[in-house]
DNA sequence: ATGGTAGAAGGTCTA
């Protein structure tokens, strides 16, 4: 069963290019984040004429969580718990049940990038991180396969940005957040990625500013987050980084993993 | 110090 995340940056801007990856990289379940539509203008037409079943949680203009899945989807949650204020559209979570293995929970998210730092933006980024905290914590007293899949707008370590100090003060790498990215692993997460290549430099993220992508100056920031149930699953993980270079490219590219 | 790019929007804002 092969799992994806991809911050697409406009499902409707970059329909071709995404539809393009969906029938080379033949993915089971997919996260989508950063769709910039409300509901009704997402092409779930596309999708479901290429046997996908589609749950949306879309916000106008900026933002937009997506799950997209070849086996049923149950139990779906639109909107991270935890504070009915919060009006972002960032995450979305559902039970997929597979025809052939247990089920496994999903959850897709689009964490705050938070910049300027420090700031309201930075502020509400941590408030947003204690809140996945809490959920992580939920779902693994559970004992469940679970997983977070998204654009965590976190640089977990130096070796995941091409110069480290260039983003010591950065809401995705300043030490507040690494920290906070570090405790929700502590609750027993696996990065899935970087078990399956830990000596490997693997980017996800290239800006379109000068010249990020043909200098190779990209993060590490669309992570999967294993719970143990899931990580003893685990059988693959890559990242589609030929994507970047096409036309009209997000500035992310799909990370994908492989659960038996 | 600035601006460089991209998308939704048709204001600037977000990234």
């Amino acid at each position: 069963m092969k799992i994806a995340t991809y911050n697409v940056n406009s499902v409707n801007a970059r329909l071709p290019r995404v539809l393009e990856w969906f029938d080379a990289a033949a993915p089971d379940i997919v996260v989508l984040q950063e769709i910039k539509c409300i509901d009704e203008k997402f092409p779930a037409l596309e999708f479901e004429d290429r046997g996908y079943n589609v749950v949306v949680h879309g916000q106008k203009a900026y933002n937009g969580v997506a799950l997209l899945s070849k086996f049923p989807i149950e139990d779906v949650v639109r909107g991270l718990p935890g504070d009915e204020t919060d009006e972002q559209a960032r995450y979305i979570e559902a039970l997929v049940t597979p025809d052939d293995t247990a089920p496994v929970r999903i959850c897709g998210l689009y964490l705050p990038n938070g910049n300027p730092a420090p700031g309201p933006k930075y502020d509400y980024k941590l408030e947003w991180m204690a809140r996945l905290h809490k959920r992580a914590a939920h779902h693994l007293a559970h004992e469940e396969a679970f997983l977070m899949a998204g654009d965590f707008n976190v640089i977990p370590q130096e070796e995941d940005c091409f110069d480290p100090a260039l983003w010591t003060e950065d809401a995705l790498f300043r030490q507040e957040t690494r920290n906070a990215f570090r405790r929700l692993m502590s609750l027993g997460l696996t990065d899935a990625l970087r078990q399956i290549t830990p000596e490997s430099i693997l980017y996800t993220f290239w800006d379109y500013q000068r010249g990020a992508w043909e200098k190779d100056h990209g993060i590490r920031i669309d992570h999967h987050l294993l719970s143990p149930q899931a990580a003893d699953r685990l059988k693959a993980a890559g990242v589609d980084r030929k994507t970047r270079g096409r036309e009209k490219a997000s500035d992310h590219v799909p990370v994908w993993i492989e659960l038996e």
